[in-house]
DNA sequence: AGCACGCCGACT
DNA sequence: GTCGGCGTGCTC
């Protein structure tokens, strides 16, 4: 570059930026920045790029150099589309750091971090938002040319819309039509998460006076006879209770809604809409914008912010309803206090509505909630409000991770031993829970892990003194542990008194239960009817056309289906192998357990909770609303029922068979069972009665059972230690794996051997594999897993990582690698 | 991840 | 003779 003497320069600038793409590619791409952008050019600003032949893709500018690229000639960036950065210079070396620690690219990162309408590409789907009037008049003329083209067509992509506008760069009128809410963007229908509202009558003080009310009656007795019986019928119950709601009036009268409604337009009623918990507490909550800690929970607490002077993980392990949730606000309240930021990280299960209006109540406008029930143009918000430094803490689940925190003072892992904070599928595999504490260092920020049941990792670490460490073993407000009963089903088939899948024990207990009106949770780790059908003759078993698993019947459906690949087919009537008619149904799931209790309780209000009855939007919280309104008595469960619920009402919980978790052919079946079994027990119960768990097993004498009835979670830690010593695994090894996948079982057989064979000259023995997993095909895949071992702190886990990855890039050049897809995990828990 | 280029079966 | 099956290689 020539340079004159006066230092002006004699050649301009030139520009180029490295960008990370939206797509699992592995490395990033350079880009030529027009001149004219070179002043608004900035790490973190989203850009529009031509990748390929024909594709538009939002990138992430993630460094800016003055060196053109020698091998080939850059493209020119399309378009810069922010004003500002969306992502900070922290978020990408957080999701960096992702990328190396858990060997993936940093485009499968962005994927997951960005919301979708962040990251418009050409195949991105705009529609109208029905929700907002607009003025057409306030639009430019390549606006309003779009929103005419979609009030003839509900959907455009992006593509369409270049080529309606005739030019490329239409991102940027596109972002402006988003800002305005004129319309939403990507597939996701708009549908906001509801608070719950109801509606509350007081009387009209003037009718205090008891002869005016007297006067009221005489007029309505004669007019209107039904509201005469609302007015009664509200008397009644204010003798009772604070608060009435329309809706319990209109029950406790028999009167109609239009009743009601002309007492309130007669000024009779004053009603107001308030936003209720869905515990329906509302008096809890008035105590808890002002609880007091006890002296347990104090202690706890003081515990906690002694050790954050010097640790920056604090694990609290504290029993169930021993009121963490108290110590985590009090916390949260001194952070914000400072004036930083809050992350509170929840398993997506427990983020239900009676989580988040409790802190809503409590921390109000500047707590934000993000989770996967979101949509995205809510997501975006809270995107841009976390940026913007307006919301201090925020409620979320695992990929609340990814926002754009600007000081992070405190994360709280609550439940942190909750395997749904690892993603599995697709890349990055990442645990929250773990990046977590990486993003919180960045920051120097604190975190504090909570759980009943902590993780052995967490625990070991906390026990080492890795980690601080603060125990609180006392249930808060004096609330029992309920009493666990173990029932051998083995003992009561052979008295005869098993009928189908309930002992005579739990029978009971539910009886009891219901006719004491309190609710009961069955749990069956298992969804579906019956997993398997079976040919009682040739030992015929439908099996997936795609993966190597039996099918799983679904009455609703009369259909088998696959739990892994969603296929379904008929259910046969008569053997396809050998045409006998004698198929029988081995195994049960959720669908049975509440069909065959429907038979031996007809007038039970029964109803199920599972993946297959949770899957539309709205309906884990519609029965959720049910069961507290209890408008059910007994719910039958998958793990879910565990998780998130907690209703003062339910006394008797049922684990339907032990056996299913106990047996599970995994190292951690013990630590998963125990806290499958613990968790599920903390619902039972309340305040001033003790709850009952009735477990069904044909092993009562297992060793685990036993440590769940003692409540003694060191025992079941020190004797679990044990073996995974000797065994060598976590907590004292790390474990990466790798998943090899090709579609014909043979080559699979040989690249797995390949690859095993080559990490073996450099790891020795710490291979361990190839080996088929447990499902050895899924959708039409085949699967070998190779399993690499790590001692702790002897061998750097860094470099073992760069080794594995060069020998995986170096198989995908051989020949030998065709079709085969390989995919690392780290820390698979 | 897309998408184009490229080499082998059932049709006008 | 061609249309099109999806196998594999590249994208700044």
């Amino acid at each position: 570059m020539l340079e004159f003497a006066d230092g002006l320069q004699a050649t301009r600038k030139t520009l180029f930026v490295e960008v990370i793409l939206p797509l699992a590619i592995s490395r990033n791409y350079t880009y030529r920045v027009p001149f004219d952008l070179n002043d608004t050019i900035a790490i973190g600003k989203r850009v529009v790029v031509q990748f390929g032949k024909s594709k538009l893709y939002t990138a992430v500018v993630a460094d800016i150099t003055e060196h053109a690229p020698e091998k080939y000639e850059a493209k020119y960036l399309i378009d810069i589309l922010d004003d500002r950065p969306v992502v900070t210079p922290r978020q990408l070396q957080f999701w960096h750091w992702l990328a190396e620690y858990y060997m993936c690219n940093e485009g499968e990162v962005m994927n997951a971090a960005l919301p979708s309408a962040l990251k418009l590409a050409s195949e991105t789907k705009v529609m109208l938002n029905k929700d907002v009037a607009y003025d057409k008049a306030s639009l430019n003329d390549k606006e309003y040319l779009i929103t005419e083209a979609l009030d003839i067509q509900p959907e455009l992509t992006i593509s369409d819309i270049a080529k309606l506008l005739g030019q490329k760069t239409v991102m940027p009128i596109l972002k402006a039509l988003f800002e305005k809410n004129i319309v939403t963007i990507s597939e996701e229908v708009s549908e906001r998460y509801k608070p719950r509202k109801r509606t509350y009558l007081t009387l009209n003080p003037a009718y205090h006076n008891q002869d005016n009310l007297r006067e009221l009656f005489t007029i309505l007795e004669k007019r209107a006879p039904k509201q005469a019986d609302a007015v009664l019928a509200f008397i009644k119950l204010s003798r009772q209770q604070k608060a009435i709601a329309k809706n319990e009036l209109i029950e406790e009268s028999g009167s109609g809604e239009s009743s009601i409604k002309s007492l309130i337009e007669k000024e009779v009623f004053i009603a107001e809409d308030k936003t209720v918990s869905r515990l329906g507490y509302t008096e809890e909550e008035d105590q808890l914008s002002n609880f007091i800690l006890s002296p347990a929970q104090a202690d706890a607490l003081a515990q906690a912010q002694a050790q954050f002077l010097d640790k920056d993980v604090v694990l609290l392990h504290g029993v169930t309803s021993s009121g963490k949730t108290q110590i985590y606000i009090k916390l949260i309240e001194e952070m914000m206090a400072t004036g930083r930021q809050v992350l509170y990280l929840l398993p997506e299960i427990a983020l239900t509505t009676h989580i988040i209006e409790r802190l809503r109540v409590y921390f109000g406008g500047s707590i934000g909630v993000y989770h996967s029930r979101f949509n995205d143009n809510e997501r975006v918000e809270v995107w841009q409000k976390v940026l913007n430094n307006e919301y201090k803490v925020v409620l979320g689940a695992r990929s609340s991770v990814f926002l754009p925190f600007s000081d992070l003072g405190l994360i709280i892992v609550d439940e942190e031993h909750e395997t749904s904070y690892k993603q599995y599928d697709p890349a990055p595999r990442y645990n929250a829970r773990d990046a977590a504490i990486y993003l919180a260092n960045m920051y120097k920020g604190k975190v504090l892990l909570g759980s009943a049941t902590p993780s052995f990792e967490t625990y070991y670490n906390a026990r080492v003194k890795k980690y601080g460490f603060v125990e609180l073993m006392e249930r808060y407000g004096g609330v029992q542990l309920p009493l666990i009963e173990v029932v051998s089903i083995t003992e009561e088939t052979k008295r005869k008194t098993m009928q189908s899948h309930f002992s005579s024990v739990l029978m009971q207990d539910i009886q009891l239960a219901l006719d004491n009106k309190e609710q009961v949770i069955l749990f069956q780790n298992r969804r579906g009817y019956a997993p398997v059908l079976m040919c009682r003759v040739c030992a015929y078993t439908p099996k997936c056309i795609n993966c190597d698993v039996s099918l799983t019947y679904h009455k609703h459906t009369h259909k088998l289906h696959c739990h892994y690949c969603g296929y379904k087919e008929d259910t046969p009537s008569i053997c396809p192998a050998c045409g006998s008619t004698h198929l029988e149904y081995k195994g049960f799931g959720t669908e049975k357990v509440e069909d065959e209790l429907s038979v031996l309780m007809p007038n039970v209000r029964l109803a199920r909770m599972d993946l297959d009855t949770t899957r539309s939007r709205n309906s884990l919280q519609t029965i959720l609303n049910n069961l507290e309104e209890k408008k059910i008595d007994v719910l039958v469960g998958t793990q879910m029922v565990a998780k998130g619920l907690d209703f003062a009402d339910v006394t008797v919980i049922g684990i339907i068979n032990a056996d299913s978790l106990l047996k599970y052919p995994d190292y951690r079946a013990n630590e998963r069972s125990y806290q499958m079994l613990a968790q599920v027990s903390g619902r039972a119960g309340r305040r001033d009665k003790q709850g009952k768990v009735v477990i069904q097993t044909y092993d009562p004498n297992h060793r685990v059972i036993k440590q769940v009835i003692e409540n003694d979670y060191t025992d079941l830690y020190f004797t679990e230690m044990e073996e995974r010593k000797s065994f060598k695994y976590p907590p004292f090894y790390r474990i990466i794996s790798l998943d090899i996948k090709h579609k014909t079982p043979e080559i699979l057989y040989n690249q797995a051997e390949y690859l095993a064979n080559e990490l073996r000259k450099h790891f020795g023995d710490r291979v361990i594999g190839p080996e088929a997993p447990l499902i050895n095909r899924i959708r039409n895949y085949y699967i070998k897993s190779i399993m690499l071992k790590f001692e702790r702190d002897t061998i750097s886990i860094v470099k073992a990582k760069a080794i594995i990855r060069e020998v995986i890039t170096q198989f995908q050049t051989t020949k030998l690698s065709k079709g085969s897809i390989v995919q690392p995990d780290v820390d698979p828990y």
